[in-house]
DNA sequence: ATCTTAAACTAACGTTTGTTAGTTTATTTT
DNA sequence: AAAATAAACTAACAAACGTTAGTTTAAGAT
């Protein structure tokens, strides 16, 4: 059940390649050749190709989970744990920029986890924005939709992964700091 | 070369289904089952799968092209130029929430026109950020490093049409004043 | 030295893919 | 009525796909 080096190697190959051309246009050719082997080699440590999307995927989905459930619990002001929030997203997506991807753009390939990937999402979601709406009443956060804030700091999280990788100059606390403030104050002068 | 009432159909049918799996995992027999006819039908209207996802990321591309083009012309502040940035995301993505999925998860199998489309978004992306700098510069903006502030805004921008569709409630004028709102003032009270 | 195992290989399979060629059908133009 | 056009069709193609079966190779354990 816990993978083997060898099959880690293989997810971590095939998380790069994902990410440069998504999942339907990457074969296992592709990722074989890319191991300095031959396709079906592969099939001696993994079982087929959409395990290996399913690991990239709840693997990184339960990171989340587990991360906020955390934050949850902790007792700290709304916006505090939001900042927590912003700085699990910089450090779960620096250790991983290609497996985001997989996550952002490839789940609805996913077949057996499929349904267990989208009660994730949700429950994720659902721990965010109620932490907005505790804001919102201890008057912490604005008054404004929590689903247009939640989106838009989402979509911006969610993004790291494609942006991580051209900024090297900043290391992940001072990334998480910088986000933090323009997410809670904007940029407006 | 300006496409048929038919061809259009095509486009938009295909739209739809590039938004839900990605353009690879979409075959022309799908899109042809969508349509009610059989794939080799398709070819009387359009050369060959890559031109239709060439047509959806082009002409949107382009549009985001001249949009910018027009809004760095205007005389207005910097903060207001930004505002009006955000409108026209709104504007386009709720017109075709189906093609700005092509437009930012397919645009690497374009073929043909890739150097192209890559010229189009590092034009928009320095006119955008430009605006920014001109705003730090005009203690407009604030003083923090500019290519977070534009990542932090652009990934919500280009997050927008997976957002739209589940959102009818608000029309395109509220929802860019309610963004302007939260991505220049920030969520924080 | 023999046995076992891990990890590669070759060869092939049945499908699915995008696409082409040639044909039929129905509508519109002459 | 005849001719031309638009848009569907059937049939088939070569290539690429994920995957299976059986075999070879090399290293470690007995």
């Amino acid at each position: 059940m816990n993978p083997t080096p060898r099959k880690l190697e293989i997810i971590a190959i095939a998380s790069a390649l994902f990410k440069e051309k998504g999942y339907s246009a990457v074969t296992m050719r592709d990722i074989a050749k890319a191991m300095g082997i031959k396709a079906a080699s592969l099939y001696n440590h993994i079982k087929n190709k959409e395990e290996i999307l399913t690991f990239i995927i709840i693997s990184l989905a339960e990171e989340f989970i587990n991360g906020i459930d955390h934050i949850k619990k902790e007792n700290n002001s709304c916006v505090d744990k939001l900042k927590k929030i912003i700085a699990l997203h910089v450090d779960i997506s620096s250790n991983n920029t290609n497996g985001m991807a997989s996550l952002n753009n490839d789940w609805m390939h996913l077949k057996d986890q499929l349904d267990y990937y989208l009660t994730l999402r949700v429950n994720y979601e659902d721990s965010f924005r109620t932490i907005i709406i505790e804001g919102i009443n201890k008057n912490e956060i604005k008054s404004l939709n929590p689903d247009i804030m939640l989106f838009s700091t989402l979509s911006t999280l969610r993004s790291l992964y494609m942006w991580i990788p051209q900024k090297e100059d900043l290391d992940s606390s001072a990334l998480a700091t910088n986000l933090s403030e323009v997410l809670l104050k904007g940029i407006n002068k």
